[in-house]
DNA sequence: AGTTTAATTCAAAAAAGTTCAAGTTAAATC
DNA sequence: GATTTAACTTGAACTTTTTTGAATTAAACT
């Protein structure tokens, strides 16, 4: 492949990712992890991108460290095709709630092609991504945490309050036998309860790694909702509820 | 295959495929290496295409020239100077709001060093960086508009009318001699107006170019607030109308 | 600590530049 | 009209430069 090319391919990648990994970038282009390298030291000499430690940046995207995490997190592969099975579910012309977090996150390139589709969300680095998606998009306001960028707190839960969605996707920290949605912030949680109250359908997403974790603060019940997640060991499987609508996303 | 018919077939291909490798284009023309060498070599100072290593690229494609956006905008040593002047207005321990915007976006580092304070904004960029510099952040919500990720419209205006400003901090587009302070966007205009209605002291950031320049939705009048600007041509200074409070942030 | 990613270095590979002999063409000469 | 010569084009052989991938060392992250 021509140098040119390959650059080409990295940028328009990028463009689209906003985020990505030297290594991605060498099965895209079949090339060493050496040559991409070079590439990227050129490109962001041109200043065409921002070098970041196991990857780049695109020059115009603002969300930084979080979502730098978010992609290069552990779980990445299972959380996307958690997102992309969760993806599925949502309609055209539809109002729905996404809540900030890393799986949720994940939802968005694949919500791109759904016409006439709102996204109401509370995460800013969602809100970025879904506007680089040309995606019609209301933020929820409030206080931001400084380690999640969610908006919380009163102002959050009083903007929230006046919303109706079709249905709202919201992450979960912890799940119990007894059916509690966990997460260790109490104004998170307020937040997450309020995701599922205003909404006609909810969906958690949730790795397998969470079940049967607990956490301080419960902010709903699991047949309240329908719990999206990955293949199931059987420790897993041994903590899940009796009466759950649970939804295993395969990944290969 | 006669020299004029191969090149005409090279630029051609080329205008079709943007670029291309010297083997692709032996194998159009049936014709060994040396050849295409040359013929790209001649082409190229014809100024028909540009050489890249391994083939050529047509010389039409301006979509590499446009990664030249190493674009901080116009007047960007303008913006911080400007910036910087605004940011010794701020008190410790005050709530103060900050207009989404480029100029007013380049205040929140100078921030970072005051106490206490918490800032709102309804940028989402301004948001990100100022929780980058640890300042408690409250963001605006609502509708985000795709082109300046501000958020506008009922929901934002609805959670503003609920604050109350030690000062604003406002971006503006154009200031007529009447004191009309103007920009483009009618729904930016609405929270603009809220943001000073919300606000004890409000200062209007705007460089010199802008003054004089009219735009569709006027937001507020200049004897309401402090302008703050750069340095003045002759030219802005007779478009200043009499009575207001401006102040010039110098810059070496 | 240990693991992953980045920078550096070096040899192999690929491509570009250089040179030259063979082939073409066209005008000039016989 | 045929032959010669000069100008030009072409393809191959060779050298130089650029690019590439692997190995090693250094740095960064968890």
């Amino acid at each position: 492949m021509l140098t040119e090319k390959r650059q080409r391919v990295i940028e328009k990648y990028l463009d689209e990712h906003d985020l990505c990994q030297v290594i991605e970038l060498c099965h895209l282009t079949q090339t060493s992890e050496s040559t991409i390298r070079r590439d990227l030291i050129q490109l962001e000499k041109a200043g065409v991108l921002t070098r970041v430690h196991g990857g780049a940046r695109s020059i115009r995207d603002f969300s930084r460290d979080v979502s730098q995490h978010v992609r290069f997190g552990r779980n990445h592969q299972a959380k996307i095709a958690i997102a992309r099975y969760a993806a599925h579910k949502v309609q055209p012309g539809s109002y729905i709630f996404i809540d900030a977090g890393t799986t949720t996150y994940e939802m968005v390139p694949f919500l791109a092609q759904i016409r006439d589709l709102t996204i109401v969300t509370n995460g800013l680095e969602t809100a970025l991504c879904a506007l680089g998606h040309q995606i019609e998009t209301i933020l929820i306001g409030g206080r931001i945490k400084a380690d999640t960028h969610a908006g919380v707190g009163t102002f959050a839960l009083k903007q929230l309050a006046t919303m109706n969605f079709t249905a709202s996707f919201i992450g979960a920290n912890g799940l119990d036998v007894q059916g509690h949605l966990m997460t260790p912030e109490p104004e998170e949680a307020a937040i997450k309860a309020a995701e599922m109250a205003q909404a006609q359908t909810t969906y958690i997403l949730m790795d397998a790694s969470k079940i049967g974790e607990r956490h301080f603060v419960t902010f709903g019940q699991a047949n309240q909702a329908t719990i999206v997640t990955s293949q199931l060991s059987q420790a897993a499987k041994a903590a899940i509820p009796a009466d759950i609508r649970l939804e295993e996303a395969i990944y290969s």
